[in-house]
DNA sequence: CCAAACTGGTTTCATTTGTAACCATCGAAA
DNA sequence: TTTCGATGGTTACAAATGAAACCAGTTTGG
């Protein structure tokens, strides 16, 4: 009853890997060819853009990256001068970040053409589609959290 | 009316992307514990489980990897003997690669493992919910398709 | 026939990543 | 208070990746 061949093609850890990777690609060029960001500095000017300030812990739970990419990113971001360090008074351990003018110009430029993206790949999808991919994702997301 | 402000746990490249990478990694830890695999090497495995034969550049189509990746899987799993090359008749820059009597009994018992992990994880969804996440990522691979 | 363009595949090099060790600081418990 | 385990963050090192150069070998057009 259980086949003994794999469809790789039909293999969902394959095809959503595929899926991100295409798409992520796509999404990433804007960023790359614009800014010559990385993933990781993208999705840290993103998490700044977004909150306002942040500390790198908070960063990375955030944007569901490793302390050492936040780390990286941080300090080429700081490097550009696009966001600035502030200790914490209570924990020296703790540093607040946030961006500066130039790294907010930057992520006001980005977040339409990112919505852009967003919406035109959906675009391509009927209604029906786009729900399904939705109410998939959603449901998939909420199964992995429950777990680990 | 075009917010300035982009939520990214909502940004649909980022949730892919980090669906996949939960999965991705969660599976990998499979094929990486009993056997050392990497990724390319996983899928390189699979291909050929699954097609019998195949040249690297037909490996790289079905697996969606670069051709360094490919070349490299498949040095590893010849190192390994898991897979031999024969070269091509009538053209010699060609090679036809098949895996080894070891390379298949390692895919054989890699095909249940991973069929279980698939099921396991469709099954913390519901039906209809299975159903949107099939439908979902169908619809937007073949987005993506017909673009590029 | 021969040069030029192309293709299958490998290698080199720079960049990115992951793991683990690390440093400093903090909080709690003795 | 001192010590010890946890925590915020960085660094060092090894492994994985991507881009481009490269080496056959093959096809095409003159």
């Amino acid at each position: 009853m259980e086949p003994d061949i794999l469809e790789l093609e039909s293999f969902l850890p394959y095809r959503l890997y595929r899926l991100a990777d295409t798409v992520s690609r796509e999404f990433s060029r804007i960023y790359k060819d614009r800014y010559g960001l990385t993933r990781p500095e993208w999705r840290t000017l993103s998490g700044l853009g977004q909150h306002g300030m942040m500390t790198a812990t908070e960063l990375g739970e955030q944007s569901a990256m490793h302390k050492t990419k936040v780390s990286r990113a941080v300090a080429e971001l700081e490097r550009r001068r696009w966001l600035v360090r502030t200790p914490d008074e209570n924990d020296r351990r703790v540093e607040h970040l946030a961006l500066t003018k130039a790294g907010l110009a930057a992520y006001r430029e980005m977040v339409p053409v990112a919505m852009a993206f967003e919406r035109e790949l959906l675009g391509r999808l009927s209604a029906e589609e786009r729900v399904a991919i939705m109410t998939g994702v959603a449901a998939l997301e909420r199964a992995l959290e429950e777990k680990s």
